[in-house]
DNA sequence: TGGCGATGCTAAAACGTTTCAAGAGCAGGG
DNA sequence: CCCTGCTCTTGAAACGTTTTAGCATCGCCA
């Protein structure tokens, strides 16, 4: 499968730390030692070696100096769909911290597959990478199993068991549902229907409980009429606002799962001329770029992802270095709520 | 600046090729042929090797691997900006064509900057990746010289000149901008304005040069009083329409040098109540997500990043294995127009 | 019986670094 | 003059592979 490549033929003649050493008159050991500027050496023979560096345009060798090191300097994202924007956006943060930590990022389409997961462990285990960030969709007995025994070089960003002694990102999502509702409750309206996702799926099952808790709060009873189900895409949020009409019941706000299904649920409404934010206020969840641009621009529950990348990455750099304790870390980011035209007050 | 990591004193004491060859009583040398599976090494052996990895839990070392090889079976991706979704789609796209051929993908912002671009030049110099795909916007006398040295292991997406014996993936934005105008002309519209980027900037006068030559194509006289220039922002493409009404000209198209500012514009038209597409089709460029969302639905060029980090891979891996052949290819993709309510024919 | 070509394996030399024990030179104290 | 304790440098041994040259063993043909 794997197509080798075939340049072993022309090498271009790599110029080693031997050649520095020879042309500097100082032994490889010295020049090893000036490269990665040692105490003790004398000046003299620091500038030779520079001079001679120079000159001859050496650049060291990467996988020389991570066979020795046991060091790459690499880490690993693994991510279940790069083309989810979600992931890319989160692709970002660690990208910029690890740069700025002079690491380099590897990234690795799992697909959600766990077989492609185990791949990335083992990439882990042949020192391809010093660490990776696990981004995984389904937490298997397996994945916690293989990602416990690598505790030493792995982040998780999601929801493993809090007993599993691994650096983990958490998100509490129920919150992000909560502040969504809160919001909207807050602003004034009184009857907040819910376009949930996919049923069965942790997602759906969360913003429900958040959903539920923040009517609780405020003392409204939760009416199962109000509730409609759509599967994340665009023409689900659309379909599911004649479902909630067709209950009879009348609604002042929306709160939907996820952004697009907002997007669809708007579009909606105002072909039934139902004035969004006047009539009904929407405020999805995601902040994906087309909520910025929507007219009404939309209001929406931000997940961060790009900051839960960044988090996780520093905490992988944390635990590397050794910075960090014996302990896993747990940290928990609150989504954040971003208010726009969609639920403005009238 | 580099806090180096300090895991040096728990090695885990690895299992190497030679723990496995003692466990199966035979060389290490008849070990790593086994691994590599090649033709001469009798069936006992084999299994005898075999069960020794899966016993022992060996894992070949990368680095080792690389060292000896040659190969590290590593790209670069290097791009300007990562948080522009262009850029990530084009991550994307060459990381599914890597992940196709073994190959894992390594991310580097530059910012934009040439020394960010040097040190990735230096990463292939030091064997960290095979090959590289660079994505520069603005392609110096310095960049192309650089590029060129590597031309046995770098690919480059943009605008090289055409005599730089670098494999190159291109665009035809020209081409673009034509489409976007052909297609207005095309259903029946008679008067095209256009709301154009930074001018001044690349993109700027290649969407020109395409505007200008659709026109001309159908016989029509360019009229400067049609044209305005936003920054690529949505507020931009907002604000352009009022200056483009100002100038008293009747219009009843409207090409816009990208989606952002064309959905700023289509927001203005419809505050104005002029109808998007019955009294202005509104046309945009790059197919961004939010594209495909709005209300109505954006028609846009899409300038397929995706499919060009799709391309640049797959030459870029020819070249690697030395499938490609001793000339620098040189592919131009053609923007494609894809066809939503904002441009529908009444 | 001797030579020959396969076949299957081994031993050892790379690959380009880092690091460690040891050596050289030198100053100062006894 | 010897010993001790410095500082700077060297040489060689790793690190874990791949690869090359060479060594048995064997059957086979002349």
């Amino acid at each position: 499968m794997n197509r080798l490549p075939a340049k072993l033929g022309g090498v271009p003649a790599h110029v080693t730390i031997a050649d520095v050493a020879k042309r500097a008159g100082v032994s490889v050991g010295t020049v090893s030692r000036v490269l990665n500027n040692a105490e003790n050496c004398g000046m003299d023979v620091r500038l030779r070696v520079r001079e001679a560096i120079d000159a001859l345009g050496y650049t060291p060798n990467h996988a020389a100096r991570s066979l020795k090191r046991r060091l790459t300097m690499q880490v690993a994202l693994v991510v279940p769909d790069l083309a989810n924007p979600v992931y890319t956006q989160m692709a970002v943060g660690v990208q910029g911290e690890a740069a700025a930590a002079g690491y380099h990022l590897t990234l690795v389409n799992s697909g959600g597959d766990w077989a492609e997961e185990r791949l990335a462990l083992q990439g882990l285990e042949e020192r391809q990478v010093d660490g990776a960030i696990f981004c995984s969709l389904k937490v298997t007995q397996g994945f916690i199993r293989s990602v416990t025994v690598h505790a030493g070089s792995v982040c998780v960003i999601g929801g493993l068991p809090l007993d599993c002694p691994v650096d983990n990102v958490r998100l509490d999502s129920v919150r992000g549902a909560e502040l969504a509702v809160e919001h909207l409750l807050g602003s004034g309206r009184r009857t907040v229907a819910f376009i949930n996702g996919t049923s069965g799926t942790v997602p759906h099952d969360t913003r429900n409980r958040g959903y539920r808790q923040a009517l609780a709060e405020a003392g409204i009873e939760y009416d199962g009429r109000l509730v409609a189900s759509g599967d994340f895409t665009m023409v689900s949020g659309y379909e599911a606002v004649d479902r909630l009409r067709a209950q009879g019941l009348e609604f002042d706000a929306l709160f939907c799962a996820n952004d697009t299904m907002a997007l669809g649920a708007m579009r909606r409404l105002q072909e039934l001329k139902i004035a969004v934010p006047e009539q009904v206020a929407v405020v999805g969840m995601d902040d994906i770029e087309a909520a910025r641009m929507s007219t009404p621009t939309l209001t929406t529950v931000s997940l961060l992802a790009r900051e839960r990348g960044r988090i996780a990455c520093e905490m992988l750099l944390r635990r590397l270095t050794g910075e960090a304790g014996a302990e896993a870390e747990k940290v928990t980011v609150l989504p954040k709520l971003i208010r726009r035209e969609s639920s403005a007050t009238q």
